[in-house]
DNA sequence: CATAGGATCGCCT
DNA sequence: GGCGATCCTATGT
């Protein structure tokens, strides 16, 4: 894909993202762009997979039951802000934070395809050649933009470090399914839930910049 | 304080 | 498809 030439003003709003409904929000957010600036490295991706957390009634959030921890308070500020965590010791799960200060609601971003700043992405994930799988993953996705734990809690309307905003993609004209979470089986019934957004057939209308 | 386990990945077979 | 990596977090004593 070439690049957009969109003007930089079409960042999603605070409203955006303090929507009720985070099933909607994480529909919307399959085609939307994330421009990352770390360590003075700039990289443009296009989001193709996401899962929403739903809360306190959701057996699979963080935030079910309305356990509150040090880790996972961040769900609970107002929509509009990032939680990242560490899974398995080893990577950094990016999230959107949605809803309302008290209800704790988020997007993890599960996939993403680099449009700009390749160069970086092949140094950060440590391969030579570009692919179409490159940020598939919620691990490979927060690696191919940089994240970090120590970003939660930061603004997504901050654009020294993150900016998202609307690309020529729109959701409703993407063939998006509808699957099960992954890597959710301790939430019994709520891991059949389908709460997980997939831009099918990416491949086919982003190429390889 | 000790311990078990995780919104995963990539390499091995 | 199996499994080790790797370390923070949550929980219980």
């Amino acid at each position: 894909m070439k690049s957009t030439g969109l003007p930089v003003d079409n960042l999603l709003p605070l409203k955006f993202y303090q929507r009720d409904d985070v099933l909607q929000i994480a529909e919307e957010l399959i085609g939307k762009k994330i421009i990352s600036r770390v360590n003075g490295k700039v990289v443009e991706a296009i989001i193709v997979e996401t899962e929403a957390y739903n809360g306190v009634h959701d057996k699979a959030c963080h935030a079910y039951g309305g356990k509150r921890t040090p880790r996972n308070e961040v769900m609970y500020q107002q929509g509009g802000v990032a939680y990242i965590y560490l899974c398995y010791g080893v990577h950094h799960l990016f999230n959107f934070v949605t809803s309302v200060e008290g209800d704790p609601k988020a997007v993890l971003l599960r996939g993403v395809f680099p449009v700009s700043g390749i160069e970086t992405v092949l140094k950060r994930r440590n391969k030579s050649k570009m692919s179409f799988k490159i940020g598939i993953g919620p691990g490979a996705a927060a690696q191919t933009l940089g994240f970090r734990t120590f970003m939660s809690g930061k603004s997504l309307l901050d654009p020294t470090w993150i900016q998202v905003q609307e690309s020529e993609f729109h959701y409703a004209d993407l063939p998006i399914a509808r699957l099960p979470r992954i890597g959710v089986d301790y939430a019994g019934a709520d891991a059949q839930l389908p709460y997980r957004f997939v831009w099918e057939g990416f491949e086919l209308v982003l190429s390889e910049p």
